[in-house]
DNA sequence: CTAACTACCTGAACGC
DNA sequence: TGCGTTCAGGTAGTTA
C-alpha cells in the first residue's frame, strides 16, 4: 500500500507487503490482522470512503486519495480471497481527512483510546439492557453525549443518536434516565441501526458504497436534518440545539423532560 | 478517573 | 459576482 504521511495516520508502512489474514468490523472501526502480529486499523471519520478503481461507476481517483491499497494474488491456493481482485486498486478518499489509518501490534489499541473503550456491538447479544441502563446510570454526562462516546454502545453516531432518541421519547440534555426508558432507548438504537444497515447507510454527500452507490436511508431521517418541520408523532415544530458541540434535532413536546 | 472544551481539515450553503 | 461566516456524518488531545 501507499500512503500520504499524515498526522493521523500511524505506522502505516508496516501494513506494506503484509496478508491481510481477516477483515472485521467494531463499531464504525475496520480491523484488519495482518500476518507479522500486526493488526490495520481503520476509521472513515467523517468524510472516508473506500473506492475501487475501475469498477462501474468508472471511479478514477482524485486528489483526496489519502492511500491505495493494491491487492495482489494471494500466494495461498487455498484462499477463500476473491482472484478478480488480483492487481486491484482500493483508493482511501477522505476530502476532510479525519479518517485514520494505523498498524498496531494485534489487540494493542493503547494508541486508539475511544476503541480500547468500546462498548459492546448494538446488534449483537452482547448489548444488554441492563447493562446499557447501568451504564446511563453510572455516567454523570447528558444522554446524547454519552452515546456519542462509544463506550455505553459502539457505533452511535450524531444521526442515529437523534433518531434513537427521537424513537425513545428521551430529552437529548437528560442526565437520568430510568430502568423502563433505558430499556425502550435500547430497543430504538437497534431498530434505527437495523433499519439504517438494511438501507445501505445515509448519504448526504460524501458517505458512499465500496461501488459509489449511495445509501438510501437519508429520505427516513425523522428528526436528524428535520429542525422546523413538524413531528411526526405530534405536530410540533422540531427544535435545534447545540449539545455537546454538536447539532442536535429533537421534539420539544414528545421528548420533553 | 470523568467531563468539558478545543483542534484538526475541506467544501458547501448562505447572507450581504 | 465575490467575500465572509457558519456548518458538516468524528475523534484525539488538553485542561480542569
Amino acid at each position: 500500500m501507499s500512503a500520504q504521511p499524515q498526522a493521523r495516520f500511524h505506522a502505516v508502512e508496516k501494513a506494506a507487503g503484509r496478508r491481510v489474514l481477516d477483515l472485521r468490523r467494531r463499531g464504525k472501526y475496520l480491523l484488519a490482522p495482518i500476518d507479522g502480529g500486526l493488526e490495520l486499523i481503520v476509521h472513515l471519520g467523517m468524510t472516508g470512503s473506500f473506492r475501487f478503481r475501475g469498477g462501474a461507476d468508472g471511479w478514477q481517483p482524485d486528489p483526496y486519495v489519502r492511500a491505495t491499497f493494491t491487492l495482489s494474488q494471494p500466494a495461498d491456493p487455498g484462499s477463500d480471497a476473491d482472484p478478480d481482485l488480483h492487481n486491484s486498486e482500493l483508493d482511501f478518499r477522505d476530502v476532510r481527512r479525519f479518517g485514520t489509518l494505523a498498524v498496531v501490534a494485534t489487540g494493542d489499541y493503547s494508541a486508539l483510546a475511544t476503541l480500547a473503550a468500546l462498548g459492546p456491538e448494538p446488534l449483537s447479544d452482547d448489548f444488554d439492557p441492563l447493562r446499557f441502563h447501568t451504564a446511563l446510570a453510572a455516567s454523570r454526562m447528558a444522554v446524547k453525549p454519552y452515546l456519542l462516546t462509544q463506550r455505553p454502545v459502539a457505533g452511535v453516531g450524531n444521526i442515529y443518536a437523534d433518531e434513537a432518541l427521537w424513537r425513545a421519547r428521551i430529552n437529548p440534555h437528560a442526565r437520568r434516565v430510568g430502568r423502563e426508558r433505558s430499556a425502550t432507548l435500547w430497543t430504538a438504537i437497534r431498530e434505527v441501526l437495523a433499519e439504517a444497515i438494511e438501507r445501505e447507510g445515509t448519504t448526504f454527500r460524501d458517505y458512499r458504497m465500496v461501488n459509489g452507490e449511495s445509501g438510501r436511508n437519508a429520505d427516513f431521517l425523522v428528526a436528524y436534518g428535520q429542525a422546523g418541520r413538524a413531528c411526526p408523532r405530534c405536530g410540533t415544530a422540531l427544535r435545534k440545539v447545540v449539545l455537546g458541540g454538536r447539532g442536535t434535532t429533537y421534539c420539544p413536546w414528545c421528548q420533553r423532560r
